[in-house]
DNA sequence: TCCTTTCTTGCACACGTGTACAATTTCATG
DNA sequence: CATGAAATTGTACACGTGTGCAAGAAAGGA
C-alpha cells in the first residue's frame, strides 16, 4: 500500500516507526517489557505494527541481549512411555515460562557429544538434561560458559549444575516392603544399573532394605530397561515370587514373559515397577508401582534453572521429588 | 592468556582473527560452507579457533541470513505412542540434517494458535504440524510469510501447504477384508471422526468396504481416540464379532475392556488397530494392526520442507505414505 | 514566573556475523 | 618473461534490534 518498504521483506521496527510517526526506539520501547513509552505512543505504534503484521524479530534480540529465549532439552531412550511423558511435561512448561524449547534426541553416546555441543551456538538460556549418558566433561563446560544446566535423574555431581533426582531410597524400600507384605519371600531387583544412576540407586536402596529386613533377595542384571529385557528376565527367576523392577516399561515386558509361561501375577509372582506410566495402569497389566510425578519434576527442573539464571555464581542445588506408592493388582 | 579479548564474554570471530594473524572475514570463511579460503589461511583459523573455544553465532547469522536453522515442530496428544514415535523420528532427522526442532505442544486449540505465531519470530526454515487442529488460518499466514510448512495427516488444503498423509483408502479396506476373513460377519469401527481427519477418513474406507461387500457393520463414536475411550467403547458392542479402532492407543483400550467383559479375544471378537504402536506387539494384546511407517513419514515431510525451500513458488503437495499389514494374534 | 523533578523521546552505538566488491597474489600458459 | 585467468584476501556495508545518554516536555511547588 504505502511501498515505503521493500517488498518481499518482512516488516521491520524501521517500517512500524515510519508508519506511526515515531522513532525506531519507540517500536523497541513499546515490545519490551519495562520500558518507558507513553499511552499515545504505544497505540499509535501498535496499530501501524498489526497493520503492517509486524513481529519482532527475537534473533536479532537475542544477539544484543545476548541471550535467547531457547532451552536445550536433551532426551533419549523416548520409546519408555516415561520418557515421552517427561518430555511433554517439560515442553509443555517451558513455553508456557515463555521459554522456546529445542528438543534434540540423543541416543547414542557419541552424537549426544556432537548434538550439545550445537546449543553454543545459540546463546541458549539453558539446558535440561533427561539423558542416560549426559557427557560430563561437555556439561562442565556449559557451566563454565554461563549457561545454566540443569540435570534430571543423573548421577555426576558437577560443579555449578543443579539436579534433580527422585527420591530412590524411599522408593527401593517401598517396593521392598510392599512386596514382603504382599506376601513374597524370595525376592529380586531387575535393573540394568550399570548404565542407569536411578536404576543402580534404586537397587541398592531395594537391596539395603531387604538385608536389613533379613530377607532373602538377588539381582537380575539386565542390559538395557526395556520391556524386551523385561520379557526376557521372566526366564531367570526360578524360585522368586516378588520381582522388583526398576522401570514400569521393563515391568511390563516382564509380566508379559511370566504370563508366557503360565506363571501367574500377583498369585505365585508380585510385581512391583516405578514411574506409574499409564500402561502400568491398563487393565492387561494393573501394576502396583512407585508415581514419579514428572510434572513436579519439571516444575522443580526449570525453577531451578530460572533461578540460576538469575543467580549464576550459586553453589549447586539438589532437589528431590518424591515418591508414592500407588497400589493396584500386582502386589 | 592474551588478555586483548573482553574478559567474561564468549570470544568472537574479532578474536580469532587477530589470534589467528588474517582478517575476520577469512574466519567467517572457514566455518561458511563453499567458501573460498586457502588451506594454510583455514588451518590457522581453525587452530586460534580451537584455542579460544570459538563457535559461530548462529543468531548473528540467522540475522544475516533472513533464516535460521530452526524448524517448528507442533505436535498435540503426546500421551498417544504413535505421537511419541513421531517426534521421535522427525526430532532425529531434523537433527541429523543439521536443523533445530523447536518442539510446540499444542494441546488446547487455543493455545495452538498463539504457539504457532510465536514462531514467526524466529524466521524458521519450516513448520511441521501433527496436531490436530493446525489453525488454517494460521498455517495460510505462514505460507504466505514465505515459510515453508508441512501438514501430517491433516485435512485442509491450503494453497502452498504441503502434506504427508497416510493412505487411509487401503487401510480401511484392509481392514475390513482382514477381519472379515478371521470369520466376523457383524463389524464395527470405533473412531472419534469429527476431530481427526484420518479417523474420519479410514471410517469411510472401512464402510465404503463393507458396503460393496455387503457386510453388516455400524459405526461407535467416541469423542476421542485414546485408551480411556476404547475402554469404554467395548461397553457398547452387542452383536459386533470385529471391531475395526481407527488407531492402537484405542485398541489397547477396547481389548481390556472386552477383558473385563469375559468376552474372549479373538474368538468371540476380531480387532484390529492402526499404527502398529510398541504396545501392539506386546504380549498382552498380540494386536492385528496396520502399520504406519512413521520413520518413512518423517522422511517424507522433511523432503516437502526442504524441496520448498528450495522453490518456494511450487504447487502444494499431497505425499502418500504406504500402510502395510501386521497379522498377529487379534484377527 | 521560575526552579526542580519526573517522563518521554530521538540519536547513535553496539551485538556478531555473511558477502559484494575491489585489490592483491598465485599460477599456468604462451 | 609477459600475460591473462583464477584464487585468495581485506574493506566496508548490511542484517534488525536494545539501550545509554542528553535533550526536551510536562508537571508540580514556591
Amino acid at each position: 500500500m504505502s511501498g515505503q518498504e521493500k517488498p518481499g521483506r518482512k516488516p521491520t521496527s524501521f517500517d512500524v516507526a515510519r508508519r506511526a510517526g515515531v522513532s525506531r526506539a519507540a517500536v523497541s520501547r513499546t515490545f519490551t517489557p519495562n520500558a518507558s513509552v507513553s499511552p499515545e505512543t504505544r497505540e499509535k505504534v501498535v496499530k501501524a505494527a498489526k497493520e503492517l503484521g509486524y513481529r519482532v524479530n527475537y534473533l536479532a534480540r537475542g544477539l544484543i541481549n545476548r541471550r535467547s529465549d531457547f532451552v536445550g532439552v536433551v532426551a533419549a531412550g523416548m520409546d519408555n512411555p516415561f520418557r515421552a511423558m517427561q518430555i511433554e511435561q517439560i515442553t509443555k512448561k517451558l513455553v508456557r515460562r515463555n521459554f522456546r524449547p529445542i528438543l534434540l534426541p540423543a541416543d547414542h553416546g557419541e552424537s549426544a557429544d556432537h548434538v550439545m555441543d550445537q546449543l553454543l551456538h545459540y546463546n541458549v538460556s539453558g539446558v535440561l538434561v533427561t539423558s542416560d549418558a549426559p557427557p560430563t566433561a561437555l556439561c562442565a563446560e556449559f557451566a563454565a560458559a554461563g549457561v545454566p544446566i540443569v540435570l534430571i535423574n543423573k548421577a555426576d555431581a558437577i560443579p555449578a549444575v543443579d539436579r534433580v533426582v527422585c527420591d530412590t531410597d524411599t522408593a527401593g524400600r517401598l517396593a521392598a516392603t510392599t512386596l514382603l507384605e504382599a506376601g513374597a519371600r524370595h525376592l529380586a531387583v531387575v535393573s540394568a544399573s550399570a548404565i542407569s544412576y536411578t536404576a543402580r540407586r534404586r537397587q541398592q536402596a531395594f537391596l539395603a532394605c531387604c538385608h536389613a529386613l533379613e530377607a532373602d533377595v538377588r539381582v537380575i542384571p539386565v542390559a538395557v530397561n526395556d520391556y524386551a529385557n523385561g520379557l526376557a528376565a521372566a526366564e531367570r527367576l526360578d524360585g522368586v515370587d516378588g520381582v522388583f523392577c526398576v522401570n514400569d516399561y521393563m515391568a511390563c515386558g516382564l509380566i508379559d514373559g511370566l504370563r508366557r509361561r503360565g506363571v501367574a501375577v500377583p498369585h505365585s509372582v508380585r510385581v512391583i515397577g516405578h514411574d506409574d506410566v499409564p500402561q502400568a495402569a491398563w487393565g492387561s497389566y494393573e501394576l502396583t508401582t512407585m508415581r514419579q510425578p514428572c510434572d513436579l519434576q519439571a516444575d522443580q527442573a526449570i525453577d531451578l534453572l530460572t533461578s540460576r539464571m538469575a543467580e549464576p555464581e550459586m553453589a549447586e542445588r539438589v532437589e528431590l521429588t518424591p515418591v508414592t506408592l500407588v497400589r493396584r493388582a500386582t502386589a
